[in-house]
DNA sequence: TTTTATTTTTAGATTTGTCTAAATTTAATT
DNA sequence: AATTAAATTTAGACAAATCTAAAAATAAAA
């Protein structure tokens, strides 16, 4: 598998997360920064290798052995995040795009011996979960933080975002992974939320509620 | 660059250090496992970003930029065998192929914050100097177990060849980095040397003692 | 110094991944 | 149901990196 192959499946593999019956050609393209015409091409391709599913205008799906070879790149690609951050003391707005890159490293058996160094991570520095050896994902318990109801005490553990804008705003009001998150109200018209977080009162905006995890 | 371009530039490096002079169009091809023509076609690109200076039939040089570059590789792929070894317990002769590929991502933050997660390590696993974050080389004092006079201590200190073959050999005979080796006896017929190592005596061939540093 | 052998370069083709522009299919609106 | 709009695919082209086969230049041998 190739470099560029990798990409179009790991894409597949998230958008089809949202969309199970079938992505399509536009959204890739979008994600990938390409055009829809090269999507068309590299479906026929990996469609002939059968790692997905593809039948013309209807959108595509994994297959089993694309949706087995999804999660082993981004397997990678979290743990590799996960050494980042707590090995090389990366922040969590910087390791994407390196992530990116080292998750075309093709050694199973470094990527296993990074887990092992790692301690064999639940989650990457975002609250992701990674996937094990064989694939097998252990679901993280979330909602999202628009969502819980008022006065209960939640962590966070994730965001839904992961842009740096969004990393970099959690950073300046000091929410972390970890920070305990109390919902203190909500206003009726535009759903902004008072928040304790960590003992701290705080007034985010819905759509930063949105893209926060908490449990 | 390109990781091709890449392989190529630390291909000319390795072989430069041989001969200077020009490195041969033919020479490249055997070490990148490629043809003549697509040497000639790699060198023209190379060329044309200045980062060698070619002219036709007479070999290539590298130029600064090029000299630069090189280093830079070499440092990321000594770096990552360090790694490789130290932090996840790979044998010294399981490293090299995936360091060729880890040599190749881009981050200039990532290989100095790896450089000192690993401690600033003169060496890598075989022996060999790592460029620090400018390009600078410290030279290791080095010389070949074959040349050394007889009845004097040494240390391991680095492999010529690192094959595979050479260096499951040496672990079989438990020749390490930092092993102490003293010259016993040479045989004048084919330079075989009895040494002892670590205490224990062993016959080597002239070709063994060619391929081990010591100092 | 010719002749022969070796090395290197050119010419032309192929594969991969991409693009633009045009054609086709599907979806949405009147 | 007919028309318009949007999404998708085809056709044809291009750059990167490679190859084979033939031509040219250099080095070695007679
Ligand atoms: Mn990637
Ligand atoms: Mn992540
Ligand atoms: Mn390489
Ligand atoms: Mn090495």
């Amino acid at each position: 598998m190739t470099i560029s192959e990798e990409n179009y499946i790991k894409v597949i593999y998230h958008l089809s997360l949202v969309s199970p019956k079938g992505v399509n050609t536009n959204a890739i393209a979008g994600m990938l920064d390409t055009k829809a015409s090269s999507v068309t091409d590299m479906m026929k391709k990996l469609s002939d290798k059968d790692l997905v599913s593809y039948q013309k205008y209807q959108g595509v799906t994994l297959t089993e052995k694309g949706f087995h070879s999804a999660k082993m790149i981004v397997r990678k690609h979290r743990l590799w995040e996960v050494f980042l951050v707590d090995k090389l003391g990366f922040s969590w707005d910087e390791v994407h795009e390196i992530a990116e890159e080292l998750e075309h490293i093709k050694s199973e058996q470094l990527i296993n011996k990074l887990d092992a160094f790692l301690g064999f991570p639940a989650a990457d520095p975002h609250g992701d979960p990674i996937p094990d050896a064989k694939g097998v994902i252990k679901k993280i318990e979330k909602q999202l933080l628009s969502e819980v109801e008022i006065n209960a005490s939640f962590h966070c553990v994730g965001v839904k975002d992961s842009s740096t804008d969004f990393l970099k705003y959690l950073d300046k009001q000091k929410i972390a992974l970890g920070s305990v998150v109390k919902v203190i109200d909500k206003e009726d018209f535009d759903d902004t939320l008072t928040v304790e977080i960590d003992g701290k009162r705080l007034t985010i905006s819905n759509k930063i509620a949105n893209n926060l995890y908490v449990q």
